[in-house]
This record gives structure tokens, C-alpha cells and sequence, in this order.
DNA sequence: TTTCTTTCCTAACAATCGTTAGTTAGTTAT
DNA sequence: ATAACTAACTAACGATTGTTAGGAAAGAAA
């Protein structure tokens, strides 16, 4: 298999890191911070990993495909537009909920990577904002949605979701799939009330 | 009078380093870059400022007050719920717009400040939403805005406003007040076309 | 003219940065 | 038993960090 096999010490490094980025960031964040907050010395890291970066790269990317997988199957089945948008947003919400912390280094550290993972990174982006795009036009030509700019909306959308990380708390009243509910209630039905 | 009289020099100064701190983040930006990019020596700049730090809380609480005394004034008009929220996208969106940078370092930045000048924008950061979630009850109770938690909409709406300055070029084709427009109009209406 | 203020400079400070080298102890495979 | 591998260590590397000291040049105020 092509997969990369990842040690049990490489991942609770991955995890640890996480944390200190989201809670720090990652340029703040020293590999002495790191090592301190796992229990070993800066130097030892260098065994599991081959630089800070690579780190980074692994959270981001790693997220990417959690968030990249589910909404392609979506796309493809044969479902209304309607439909469509709701399940985009449920397992938006779900990916994200499932690990925070990875959520929130995705989306605020991103920019740290080098090239050509940089490149790479938002080049993905833009192919994952495409699909939701694809489903709101789609549905406005089926005069199901109404809207001005496609784009700008999808982007409305997924940037009220994509601070869920800084604020969802597992231990909170509001679960997952009630979250996506929400979401999906207020961008499809709106606040006001109907007569 | 009380404010601080801010030289053009230094205004320069908090000028550029906006710039740097949204374009490579604040921890990632040096004294040296920063120097080298207004055109002068790192040591220079402590002729105009007391510290790095102080450059950021500069840019987060003069957004902080930019952001404020509009919705302040809004909040004690006398005008219909639905308006008033209305005016607070509009107002939101207006301050956003007329400065992307220090708006964009001021939404992801923050974390960087120390005490108390932390504790003192999260503050903030609360009573700004508390205003928001005020009339969003008071709209519920008039019957005119139906949505499950309060908090979470506001935080939802606004989140999906913050994402703006990481996008919105002066030179594009959506103007702040259309922008404003497109936003009330999803939140309040929804996505979905009645029949 | 002298003094003060402003604005920049060079040089340097101690601290911290990511990372490498070389080594050691413990475990596993042959 | 020997060899190989794993995971940690200490020590140190050159580079960079924010910041300070002390001075030079220039103009304004006295």
C-alpha cells in the first residue's frame, strides 16, 4: 500500500503539536515548547520527525482529506440540490467537530507552509469551494436557491461554519448534527419568520 | 484632550506593519523585516514605538473602537428589529472594508497581545457580540426572527462577515454596500425561494 | 549662537530559534 | 550471542530574535 505507516510516538507528537498551534500558533510555537509539553528533549523530536513543518503539513493535509472525501461521494449521488447543500453542511460540521484542534490549525496556520505545499494547499481549497459552488448554481437554475453571487455565498457559508473550532466545545449542549441543522436552517430558511 | 497624538512617522510605521502582520502573521514578522520594508534600521523604530506588542495593540483596539461606537449608536435608535440588525451588518461590513489589513490582523492576531491588554479585547469581543444577541432575542420575542440559540447565530453571522477581509479587494466588483446587502438578505431570508 | 528635539545610524546584548552530530541504553531479530 | 534498530539523550552549531546604548546629523526654538 501506498499509505504512510505512522508510529504511535510520531502521532501523539502530531497530536501534541496540534494543540500548541491552535492554543499558540505556529510560528510561536518553539520545537523546546513542544518536546517540554510532551515530556522529552527538543533534539529528540528529530527521531520521529524531519522538521517543524513537516508537522504542519501533516495536520493540514491530513484535514484536507477528512474534509475532501465525504463531500465528493456527496456530489456524485443522485440527490436534490437541496439535499445536496444540507449533507455538505453536515459533514462539514461533523469533520470539523471530530477534532478542533486540527480544524483551527488548518484554517489560521495554513500559511506557513512552503512551497509547493502551499500551492497545493489552495489550490485544494479552491477545488473544495468549486463543489459547493457547482450545487448553488445549480440550484438557482433550477429556481430551488436565490442569490446574487455564488461564490461570495458559498464563501459566507463555509466561513460560519469554519470558526466552529474556536468555540465548539465537546462537552457543550449543541451536538454535531444539531449544528448542521442550524447552519443549514438559518442559510436555507433564514432568520425571519414567515407569515 | 486625552487622545494620544499619533506622528505621521509612526502612523507609517503601524501602516506597514499592518500590512506584514496580515500578510506573514505577527510572531513571524520581524522587527528586521519590518524596518527593512519601511526603509530603515530595526533599532530606528524604537524612536517611534516602545515595542513590537505595542504596534499590535495599536492596530486590535483602534479596530476594536472603529468596530464599537457605530453599533453603540445603533443599538439606541429608535428603529424596527429587523433594521437594526440590518444597520449592524452594514456597519460591520463598512469598517471591515475601508481597512482589510488591520481588520484582518485584528480577527486572527489577537491571541499575540499579553495580559491585560488580552483579557481586555476578549472583553470587548463579548460585549460587541452581547449587542448583536440582544436584539436577535428581542426580535424573537417580537415574533419577527425564529432561530434555535441566539449566541450561536450571531456567532455564525459575524464569523461569516470576519472571513471578508481575507478576500474582498477594493477593486472588485461587490461594493461594502452590497456586500452588507448580500449578507442581511441570506441570514434574513434564506437561501431558499418561496413559492 | 546655543540648546533641544527629532530621527536616524552602527554596534552589540543576551536569549532563543530550528536543527545536526554523536552517543547511549534498551529492545528486537538473526 | 551478535547485530540491528529504536528512541532517547547531551552538547553544540550558526542564525535570528527583540531590544538597548550611544552617537551623528539636521532642523527648530531660545
Amino acid at each position: 500500500m501506498a499509505t504512510k505507516v505512522i508510529s504511535n510516538r510520531k502521532s501523539e507528537i502530531i497530536e501534541k503539536a496540534t494543540e500548541l498551534f491552535q492554543k499558540q500558533g505556529y510560528a510561536a510555537t518553539s520545537m523546546r515548547d513542544l518536546a517540554g509539553y510532551i515530556g522529552m528533549e527538543a533534539a529528540s523530536l528529530y527521531s520521529h520527525i524531519k522538521s517543524k513543518e513537516e508537522l504542519l503539513q501533516i495536520i493540514c493535509f491530513d484535514m484536507a482529506d477528512k474534509l475532501f472525501e465525504p463531500v465528493r461521494n456527496i456530489a456524485s449521488a443522485d440527490i436534490t440540490v437541496d439535499e445536496k447543500l444540507k449533507k455538505f453542511v453536515a459533514s462539514h460540521v461533523l469533520v470539523l467537530t471530530s477534532n478542533t484542534a486540527a480544524a483551527a490549525v488548518f484554517f489560521s496556520e495554513w500559511r506557513h507552509l512552503s512551497e509547493p505545499y502551499l500551492a497545493d494547499f489552495l489550490r485544494m481549497r479552491e477545488q473544495y469551494e468549486g463543489i459547493f459552488i457547482k450545487v448553488l448554481i445549480e440550484g438557482n437554475r433550477q429556481g430551488v436557491f436565490h442569490f446574487v453571487d455564488a461564490k461570495f455565498t458559498v464563501l459566507a457559508l463555509l466561513s460560519s461554519i469554519n470558526w466552529l473550532p474556536n468555540w465548539y466545545k465537546k462537552e457543550g449542549q449543541l451536538k454535531p448534527n444539531e449544528i448542521a441543522e442550524n447552519v443549514t436552517d438559518v442559510f436555507i430558511n433564514g432568520l425571519k419568520v414567515r407569515h
